[in-house]
DNA sequence: GCACAAGTGA
DNA sequence: TCACTTGTGC
């Protein structure tokens, strides 16, 4: 039986990390007043089209044409699976880097690697060299390197990293080449492209290294920007490399590299650099970390309420209405007492969230 | 017969200001040779995908359902025509604006008008009450008022105004009340959506002002951002706002507001303000104004080459492609000698521009 | 490579 | 309302 994204990589989890980030994640404490006028579908301004992101996406999730030897069956319990990003190398010392690094570039590459974060910022659609190193592999060929796109931050780890509408077009330079759907492509004539529980990943052989080299290089290419509004929307997103055996399908080692996918990856990572040296010099409250605070991992010892997600799907909904809810909070923290309504033509009355 | 954008909208122009602004636009003196290399397909880093937004949109030309009283054909020859924006009253004194000025606004309303440079600046799908003022009417209900938006910029004028591919989405909420190709809605029981020669606009039937009141007000929304990618993209709108006999379609006035959807409709008026402020200030060279520059309206006096379109379609071609070489060029002159190309597998070779 | 514009979280 | 982020023109 083989499988494609095997246990390792997508990991069963009831009452371990995924509930445990629920418990977080859904911070209702004692709010029950809150949460019944919050979900009173006529008192609060939301919509369900607010929560559209959770609807599974209209089954894209055909196969693409692969190889018929590399068809593959996914045997994995889907309910609270999620995504690992946990750098394993594993017994072949399966390890990744992205050469030329930023201190020794002499010319203006399309893209940056940051190998203390590491982290890469790369504009969109163009080849990155991804270097592989492994040891005690009698056959390579046995072997395959797969990468996975996901969302960094536990908010969102579990939705499917998705390509934006304007990207999607077909009509879009960057599908020339097919694989419309797939943010992550591979410059590899034996790249096979998959859609698995509607993730989009891709998979090239793996290969002795170029004779000469220690490393198997292999061209990744990005095709939407981390911005791409309705698609990752400023999500910060991690690309999992994982070494797996071609036929079982089981993970072997596994390594994981941030992906800023941007028009002056340049500039973007100065400017991350220059956080990370304020930040160090200033161990205080410092500034708040804007992007994305995520939530805080440990938390006090008291009494914590948490709702339980029994899927995925429910995780991402309970999720999203907590983000909602937060949201509203605010809106009306922000009104206050609204003003005397004016003429009731003046201005829309209660109205969505347009983006 | 009738027409719903009849001639004195849709202007028919050959060789006077459209053929004028094609000779400022195409502005090739004297550079066939700079052309040929530019036109060499394998030479320059175009592709036809940049030209894309030339291409006649996919047929959504389909009429919207209308009352079968209100449908209409349209007799007015294509070739050419190009949208008119002078204010012209005519002899029923039609005039628009927008109530609640920023200066006597109290409290902080989604959208902000400027009288002076007739201007309105706005958040995505809110009402704004525009007020039209007339005289002389003795059946309002023969009349009705047509708003359609256009670019502002010559360059653009002849591209309709079209949605974006994310808001144009079925699911998104600015489409629960249809008209999802449309960027204007007016908020109105008896509003008749049409599309015309790939222009959408809207129609709503004059009536008398309320008692009380000396203004026919009409609630119009915008239903796409300035700044949408893949729709209107940054360029600056216009709505024109016609007085029109209903059963000829005849223009009987006409006026036009710009329009700015955006986010923060205070911040980015108080910025024009200011910057209207400090250009009088110091009428020297001053900043040079971001956006759009617009081609030097008159220029020298010199001996001019310009190309000739034979239609609107070709007329924008003309102008992207001059604005591709444009950019053709700079990126030439900001490389300049390309440095030793490098392992040629470190970089991604000549790409096509993703957006 | 800089500076501006403009969406967005807080 | 402020400040940050980030696409984009030049
Ligand atoms: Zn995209
Ligand atoms: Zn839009």
């Amino acid at each position: 039986m083989t499988s494609s994204l095997d246990s390792s990589l997508l990991l069963f989890s009831p009452d371990d990390e995924v509930l445990e980030q629920v418990k977080v994640d859904i911070g209702f404490q004692n709010l029950s007043q809150d949460w019944d006028s919050y979900m009173d579908p006529v008192e609060h301004p939301l919509k369900e089209h607010q929560l559209s992101e959770l609807e599974p996406a209209p089954a894209e999730a055909k196969e693409e044409p692969t190889p018929p030897a590399q068809k593959q069956v996914s045997v994995q319990p889907v309910a609270n699976s999620v995504p690992v990003l946990d750098g394993w190398p594993g017994v072949h010392q399966f390890q990744v880097t992205v050469r030329r690094r930023p201190e020794q570039a002499g010319r203006q590459l399309p893209y940056v690697y940051s190998a203390d974060g590491a982290k890469l910022y790369t504009d969109m659609m163009v080849a990155v060299p991804f270097s592989f190193t492994y040891s005690g592999v009698a056959d390579p060929s046995a072997l395959r390197i797969r990468a996975l796109p996901i969302y960094r931050e536990s908010h969102h780890i579990q939705t499917p990293v998705r390509r934006c509408a304007i990207h999607r077009e077909p009509q879009d330079p960057s599908n020339d080449t097919g694989h419309m759907m797939h943010v992550v492509r591979a410059d590899h004539h034996h790249a096979s492209y998959h859609v698995e529980q509607e993730r989009c990943s891709v998979t090239v052989p793996l290969e002795a290294p170029e004779p000469g080299t220690d490393h198997y290089q292999v061209l990744f290419k990005f095709a939407c920007m981390n911005t791409c509004v309705g698609g990752i929307n400023r999500r910060r997103l991690m690309l999992v490399l994982t070494l797996e055996e071609r036929a079982s399908g089981r993970t072997l080692g596994r390594q994981a590299v941030e992906v800023k996918v941007c028009r002056c990856p340049h500039r973007d990572w100065r400017a991350d650099e220059k956080r990370k040296g304020s930040e160090q010099a200033q161990p205080k409250a410092s500034k708040r970390p804007r992007r994305e605070p995520s939530p805080p991992p440990p938390s006090n010892g008291q009494q914590q309420l948490y709702v339980v997600a029994d899927d995925p799907a429910m995780y991402r909904y309970l999720v999203e209405a907590r983000e909602s809810l937060l949201r509203y909070r605010r809106s009306v923290l922000a009104e206050q007492a609204p003003p005397a309504p004016l003429s009731r033509q003046d201005t829309a009355p209660v109205k969505p969230e347009y983006r």
